[in-house]
DNA sequence: TATATGTGCAACTATTTGGTTTCGCAAATT
DNA sequence: AATTTGCGAAACCAAATAGTTGCACATATA
């Protein structure tokens, strides 16, 4: 049962929910009222992300609010990290290949 | 069968694929080498990593080098914006919250 | 106390997925 | 021309997954 981020943001339900709490924590009734599912499916695909600490439940009364842990997304940030360096350098060869170019129109 | 990028990513071995031909292309077997699995199994994910356009093959005699489009994985960036915006903004929420809590503390 | 509401969890089903095996094709090598 | 090598595709299997239904439990409300 390997439970990490990037398996939690791959089905596009359980991006829509981040996005949805991203702002302001919802219940699971409030949640599914938002999308064309049952209140057991959101329910299911917030345990997943509770699983990974992408989402941190908190009960008020009988109902359960949920949040997003902001801080576990720039897990994400984090891993792209190692192709931003990619993307900058390829600016510069992308210069490079400019001028290159421009030199053989000489 | 959507084949979408965060799909695409959610499997270790691919993205561990993504992290090696990032730097310069290679065959199947090459990349297959690189881990504990055949090269069937490694053709099998290509095949889904091109399918979603992040991985692009060339054919050079009889061999397939596969690169990265490096310009696709700008669109998971793109998608971490909305929360980028909110962990800036986290900052000064936290300074509401603080001080909210001294005036109680009154 | 009786009833309604909000919730998680377990069981079940249909679908998807990762991996293996086998095959055929095309390019290289002998 | 015969053989080896690199490859994708199809068939198959076991495991995982998304969604549904039914249930039990706790908190609210009458």
């Amino acid at each position: 049962m390997r439970r990490d981020i990037f398996q939690a943001i791959a089905d596009p339900t359980r991006r829509a929910i981040i996005t949805l709490i991203a702002l302001q924590a919802m219940t699971p009734n409030a949640i599914a009222e938002n999308f064309n599912t049952t209140r057991q499916s959101v329910s299911k695909h917030l345990r997943i992300l509770t699983e990974c600490e992408l989402v941190k439940p908190e009960q008020q009364g009988r109902e359960i609010y949920y949040s997003l842990e902001i801080e576990k997304m720039k897990e994400i940030d984090k891993w792209l990290n190692q192709f931003r360096k990619i993307w900058e350098t390829r600016f510069n060869q992308l210069d490079n290949v400019l001028s290159t170019i421009k030199k053989q129109k000489k």
